[in-house]
RNA sequence: GGACCCGUAGCUCAGCCUGGAUAGAGCGGGUGGCUUCGGACCACCAGGCCAUGGGUUCGAAUCCCAUCGGGCCCUCCA
């Protein structure tokens, strides 16, 4: 820790000069400062103000007498400004070293939160009847980065892919296939799960409107699907298969990976339902109705809200019967009924597990703590899962991280020869009003390759498509990322090309620009000396940046904030930018102050490229 | 009818959780900067009753209530 340890001591100073002036304890403040107001700052002047009878500016001259750095040398001296606040500044001459040493280790900006707890991450869950889309992404990018961030916090993170291989959305296409006689290969090389999404969903579910009977069939087609013996559904199992195989494609294509996939088909041919049942009616955690809208069914009980019928009258299990197990099995409560056998080697070469009813492989990918991806749109659903699931373990140990859901700008819907009405639309499968992830990210790469052909004449194919796809791949995703989760993403094909200004490549070009100084000179840069030599104003803002990675990390975790970490890569890159323009490294003028600068070059590559990592995107050495 | 989310510069958004100093970026508009460590850049200018009205507080973009505007969910569908 480097930051926040300085923010701690500070605080734990201040404690003590409380104490010993006999002040009541208040839950002051120690952060880092606005620019022109020191490097720290601390508002506890304000809070006393009420207590002692005096101004904040009294106290807070009052205070600053008191402390004494002899044990932190890091830090110069502390005034009090006239608003109230003392605020605190760092000795440069002394903090330059501990910071340009740490930041070469190789787990800079590691916390320790997890203790190695394990903890599920579950992201994706997509059914496996069409190709991914920009909405599907993310979610996707989302538990990624959510899930890195957790290994950087010391979590044993285990990654689930819940694959709906049995609901409705399935059974549409196999009605396509069974009763409108699409071709089970796909046309013309087309992938296997834009064929699917694009042609034989879109085309069944329209036919719909004309053709009731057909629309009938589905239910009929779902209730075969589920059992496993028939002929639909060994014709589903291969389909959805194929598709989720093409799906695993796109998302390994961003750069994202699982530990195991879990089968909902498994889920409810494993019994684990019939478990959970008996042990929500041995609990009373839900009740029968005997009159009413309801009567015959069993529902939960929600506060506030209507009840959520759980078993019909006709005693089927409604949707949420799915969800529950699932989320009792993730959270280790019942026991696990599945075996495990390897799916596929992915493309960073991980294994990726599947659940499977045969066989006789025990894993665990359970955890003490559960963190479900899921938009917004399943609060209520989740608001009830979650509830139970706090009934049977402590509160908080299965936790929604929601989000709202991406939608297609006018423009974009337009340039797919459909209409809108208002500024922006909502996906649709049925109306094939969507962007595949696949296209958008072909697009991009190629968007980026141009560019980078561009700019660089001696650069070999290979190095070409290397850069754009690393850049492509970082785009999506900062830009997936960088909005608060509780804003919609109006998607728009044309503004997704920007590289320019607050984007990826800005930042990766920060980069890229500080291997070209490394690589310019001979001088190996020398650790062991001492860096007091870097004292502009430029400098010591970049290694403040560079000092504060384990705040933004810290912060993150804390509130499962991916879009921090975004935030912190971007001001990393523009104060190595405003740096890069004024300190002409290579002209330094000794060879003392050239090493300094180029050891602090090479903390700033070494941080930025773990702070970019946590968002899975790469660090080029050129674009 | 009920639940949740959003409303900050022309546009897209940070900041709100945890109240405090001058409300920050990017795009777009305007101006300047390469005898060059890569212009995917830097420096600067213009642009804000922080939706509205109340409340709490020494202090509110931030907390509370109401209203308005927008979104989304609320089926014995999945």
């Amino acid at each position: 820790m480097v930051f926040l340890n300085l923010l701690e001591n500070i605080r734990n100073k201040t404690a003590e000069i409380l104490d010993a002036k006999n002040y009541e304890h208040v839950k002051f403040s120690v952060e880092s400062a606005k620019p022109g107001f020191g490097d720290i700052t601390c508002n506890v002047p304000f809070l006393l103000s009420k207590q002692l009878k005096k101004s904040p500016q009294e106290i807070s001259v009052e205070l600053s007498k008191m402390y004494n750095f002899d044990d932190m040398p890091q830090i110069k001296n502390v005034e009090s400004h006239p608003s109230g606040y003392l605020n605190f500044s760092i000795d440069y001459t002394k903090f330059n070293d501990f910071v340009i040493r740490l930041s070469l280790q190789e787990n800079y900006g590691t916390l320790e939160f997890g203790n190695n707890e394990k903890i599920v991450v579950e992201h994706t869950s997509v059914n496996p009847n069409k190709a991914l889309h920009v909405g599907h992404i993310r979610n996707i990018i989302l538990g990624d980065v959510v899930s890195k961030i957790l290994k950087k916090a010391n979590y044993d993170v285990s990654v689930l892919n819940y694959v709906d291989d049995s609901g409705l959305q399935v059974a549409d296409i196999i009605v396509g296939f069974t009763e409108l006689g699409f071709s089970q290969e796909s046309p013309n090389n087309e992938k296997f799960d834009h064929y699917c999404g694009d042609t034989v969903y879109v085309k069944t579910t329209e036919k719909y409107e004309s053709d009731k009977e057909l629309e009938g069939k589905r239910h009929e087609i779902l209730k075969q699907i589920e059992d496993r013996s028939s002929e639909v559904s060994k014709i589903a199992q291969t389909i959805t298969r194929k598709v989720l195989n093409e799906q695993l494609k796109t998302v390994w294509n961003l750069g994202v990976f699982y530990d195991c996939l879990n089968f909902e088909s498994q889920i409810i041919h494993s019994k684990l339902w019939e478990t959970i049942f008996e042990k929500l009616k041995s609990d009373n955690q839900i009740k029968y109705e005997d009159e009413g809208d309801n009567a015959g069914c069993w529902v939960i009980p929600a506060d506030g809200e209507d009840d959520k019928i759980l078993v019909r009258s006709n005693g089927v299990a409604t949707y949420i019967a799915k969800d529950i197990p699932y989320a009792a099995w993730k959270l280790g409560l019942v026991d696990d009924p599945f075996h495990y056998k390897i799916h596929s080697t992915q493309k960073n070469s991980q294994t990726l597990y599947e659940t499977t009813l045969e066989g006789d492989t025990k894993l665990n990918f359970s955890g003490s703590k559960v963190i479900t991806v899921i938009d917004n749109r399943q609060i209520r659903l989740q608001k009830i899962v979650s509830g139970l699931m706090a009934k049977f373990k402590e509160k908080g140990a299965y936790t929604h991280l929601g989000y709202e859901s991406v939608t297609l700008s006018a423009d974009t819907v337009k340039s797919l020869g459909l209409s809108v009405d208002g500024e922006s639309a909502q996906m649709s499968g049925r109306k094939g009003l969507y962007v595949n992830a696949d296209t958008v990210l072909e697009t991009l790469t190629k968007r980026v390759y141009d560019e980078s052909k561009s700019r660089n004449e001696n650069l070999s194919e290979s190095e070409l498509q290397n850069i754009a796809n690393i850049v492509a791949v970082g785009t999506i995703r900062y830009e997936m990322i960088k909005p608060d989760l509780d804003k919609i993403i109006t998607f728009d094909l044309k503004n997704s090309l920007r590289l320019e200004g607050d984007t990826c490549s800005y930042i990766q070009y920060s980069y890229a620009r500080a291997s070209r100084i490394l690589e310019k000179t001979d001088v190996k840069p020398n650790f062991d000396s001492g860096f007091e030599l870097l004292s502009s104003e430029y400098e010591k803002n970049l290694i403040k940046k560079i000092a504060m990675f384990d705040v933004h990390v810290n912060d993150s975790v804390n509130n499962l904030s991916p879009k921090v970490i975004a935030k912190y890569s971007y001001e990393l890159a523009v104060t190595f930018s405003s740096f890069y323009e004024h300190v002409k490294v290579l002209a330094s003028e000794t060879t003392e102050l050239l090493n300094a600068r180029l050891c602090l070059v090479v903390s700033f590559q070494k941080t930025l490229k773990a702070s970019l990592g946590l968002l899975g995107i790469d660090a080029p050495e050129r674009m």
